[in-house]
DNA sequence: AGGCCCCGCTACACC
DNA sequence: AGCGGGGCCT
């Protein structure tokens, strides 16, 4: 096929007979040289290396406009892939703007996460495999709770707390493509975990639910195991993109080889030394081998840095240098030398954060609004403390992904009544509803509900029906009705309301089903918070279907499974920042803040035993100081409160290898 | 079946 | 220190 003007200048074509001077980009005038190859690269593979800070949002902006205005590329046969959803909206904006107004059609680009785009292709396609086509996604909870039942019914779940221990082994066998025969040994161990992830299946499979590494091991699958499919998605997607390629697993890796075909129009972007995502399965060597998996491809560096200062880029390029599987990319900048690193010594955790507040509030004399400072530490759990001192010092802050919104237990019971209904036979929604609100039917009931459900091939439905015909006792027959009665007026609701009507389901869910008198006697304390979270709930279905009115119930539901963390960082309002490093990653902040760097903390030992990846915990690192564009700060404590215990704690390795003469030393007064 | 209390684990990052 | 699961009691 022809993507038009071939020598890719952008001089080369207008679109359209649209005149030259209305274009809103001058790409040779807003790109250095590095970046405008990278924009002007059309076919064949491309991997752009891409150092902190160096404009590879752009580049992949721009590139895509390029494609769309000066190639003729149709806007649907672009795939671009982010790592956060909120990034995916940006991108689709930002080339909204850039082309809408010289009117260049950019409906139909698909953008969006791995994850996201995978559930369109299974919507689509899922018959193929036999999925029944109102799946539901499985969150983690969610997964463990299944996970928890398949122990039960192998008799395992006595030991302790061993859920855990198989959802991670189980998940990192799914970021390889591999099912329960993938599992090698045959000793103990292996035949267990086997058995484990067998009936683990079985039971997503009776629920009709995928989980998160489902949805790319059946959307590769489609691809592998379907001609005409695969051939469909490749006329469709002739150019694709992808951000943040370090931290894509074996199954996004061979998903993106089958989609590309031999020559493809793959253009990855990445960062070795920001490669932070080993533990959920992430092959630093897709990126490392890209040249050799897409023989002959283009490889452009892009090495030179528009947001930090000298200094701190020194100090992150000087940390990350000791790492021994890397690319090797050396960072410049013409920006300013600007201040030293200042390391922050505190006594406790608590003079930690104050600190931290003493410097805010220092900084916030020189012209620093809130929302230009960010804090990042390696663990959700060390929030707690900032949250408190924050408030204390009356510093606004939002704390980022810690607890996800639509992972409160009061927003995932009004969920499961809703999952219940887009699937009736979903075994967790079924169990959660049950156990949301005291209908009279408890454990033993529910194993005899599975059992009907089981034999009858039916749903829970069908299965209360059975049940109450079977000649039960007065009380619990009176219950199953109760309940069996209420589901039946929610599918009924919903019929009435249509396939939009959901925020007002959810209403009729949360005043008719006894929930709100649940909360009232359960949580005496906190709620009115919990009301308030479920008014939140409707108003952001409603939202939802605003700005989507062709959205139905599972496309939200498998919508709001997807966001990702990082997705509820507002930028824009006046507050301070918390958040892990993981999340910090793709951001910038004009002050930023490490803390925690002490041993065992960060770099953390891991207490499942592995051992620590010191090499991932010092890419973290790097990643956290390149967010910073003025001034960084580092700070430990030494001591630290531990399982309610006080421990004693050694500075962090880390701060070791910065270079000297750069960091500039703080403690408490006293 | 549901409520209460105690114990033991937890707090590694996340789609 | 705080939460949740499991066991015991009603």
């Amino acid at each position: 096929m022809k993507t038009g003007g071939r020598r890719g200048a952008p001089e080369a074509k207008g679109v359209a007979g649209h005149p030259l001077q209305t274009r809103m980009i001058d790409y040779e005038k807003e790109l250095n040289d590095r970046q405008l190859e990278a924009v002007r690269h059309v076919e064949g593979p491309l991997l752009i290396l891409a150092g902190a800070g160096s404009g590879k949002t752009r580049v992949l902006i721009y590139r895509l406009a390029h494609l769309l205005q000066d190639h003729g590329v149709p806007a649907r046969n672009v795939l671009a892939v982010t790592f956060t959803n909120k990034a995916a909206d940006e991108m689709r904006h930002r080339v909204d703007t850039i082309l809408g107004r010289e009117g260049i059609p950019t409906e139909g680009l698909t953008v969006g996460t791995f994850h996201a785009v995978c559930l369109r292709l299974l919507r689509r396609y899922g018959d193929r495999l036999g999925l029944t086509p109102n799946f539901l996604v499985y969150d983690e909870d969610d997964q463990e709770r299944a996970l928890r039942h398949a122990l039960e019914r192998l008799d395992l779940s006595t030991e302790t707390n061993p859920t855990r221990f198989f959802q991670s082994r189980i998940q990192r066998l799914k970021d390889r493509g591999l099912g329960p025969d993938g599992v090698r040994g045959d000793d103990f161990f292996a035949e267990r975990l086997r058995n484990v992830f067998r009936v683990y299946e079985e039971q997503l499979k009776a629920s009709g639910a995928l989980d998160f590494g489902d949805l790319l091991v059946k959307a590769l699958h489609l691809l592998r195991d379907h001609e005409d499919v695969l051939q469909a998605c490749r006329d469709r997607w002739r150019f694709v993109e992808v951000d943040e390629y370090q931290d894509t697993n074996r199954v996004q890796f061979e998903f993106l080889r089958l989609l590309a075909g031999e020559n493809g129009n793959l253009c990855v972007v990445g960062d070795d030394d920001q490669s932070i995502y080993r533990w959920r399965g992430a092959e630093l060597k897709n990126i490392l081998e890209f040249e050799k998996h897409f023989a002959p491809c283009r490889v452009v560096k892009l090495e030179q840095n528009y947001r930090s200062t000298q200094r701190i880029l020194d100090a992150a390029s000087a940390v990350v240098r000791r790492n021994a599987g890397r690319k090797g990319k050396e960072l410049w900048t013409e920006n300013r030398a600007g201040d030293s690193l200042t390391l922050l010594v505190a006594e406790n955790e608590a003079e930690e954060a104050d600190l931290v507040c003493t410097e805010i509030r220092r900084l916030a004399r020189k012209g620093v609004r809130a929302s230009e400072v960010a804090i990042f530490y390696r663990t959700n759990a060390q929030s707690r403390v900032f949250e408190e001192t924050l408030t204390q010092w009356e510093i606004d802050y939002q704390v980022v992904g810690s607890l996800r919104f639509y992972e409160r237990k009061e927003v995932k019971d009004i969920l499961g009544f809703l999952r219940w209904c887009v699937n009736p036979g979903d075994r967790v929604s079924f169990v959660r509803l049950v156990e949301a609100v005291p209908w009279g039917i408890g454990n033993a009931t529910v194993a005899r509900l599975d059992g009907i459900r089981d034999e009858r091939q039916g749903d829970y439905y069908q299965a209360l029906e059975a049940f109450e015909g079977n000649g039960q006792a007065g009380r619990l027959r009176s219950a199953a009705a109760r309940l069996r009665e209420f589901l039946g007026r929610m599918r009924e609701e919903r019929e009435r309301l249509g396939p939009t009507g959901f925020p007002d389901l959810a209403t009729f869910v949360i005043k008719e089903s006894g929930y709100l008198d649940v909360l009232a006697a359960h949580h005496k304390e906190d709620a009115e918070t919990r009301r308030e979270n479920l008014r939140q709930l409707v108003t952001g279905m409603t939202d939802h279907v605003a700005r989507r009115p062709e959205s139905t119930l599972e496309d939200y539901l498998s919508h709001v499974t997807l966001m990702t963390r990082a997705d509820d960082f507002a930028d824009g309002i006046e507050k301070a920042t918390l958040m892990t490093l993981h999340c910090a990653k793709g951001l910038e902040f004009r002050v930023v803040f490490v803390a925690g760097l002490e041993e065992e903390l960060f770099p953390l030992i891991r207490r499942d035993g592995d051992p620590p990846d010191i090499e991932e915990e010092r890419r973290l690192f790097y990643v956290g100081m390149t967010r910073a564009k003025e001034r960084l700060y580092l700070s430990f404590a030494r001591t630290r409160q531990l399982f309610g215990r006080t421990r004693y704690k050694n500075p962090s390795r880390f701060l070791a290898e910065l270079p000297q003469g750069l960091v500039e030393v703080r403690r408490t007064d006293r």
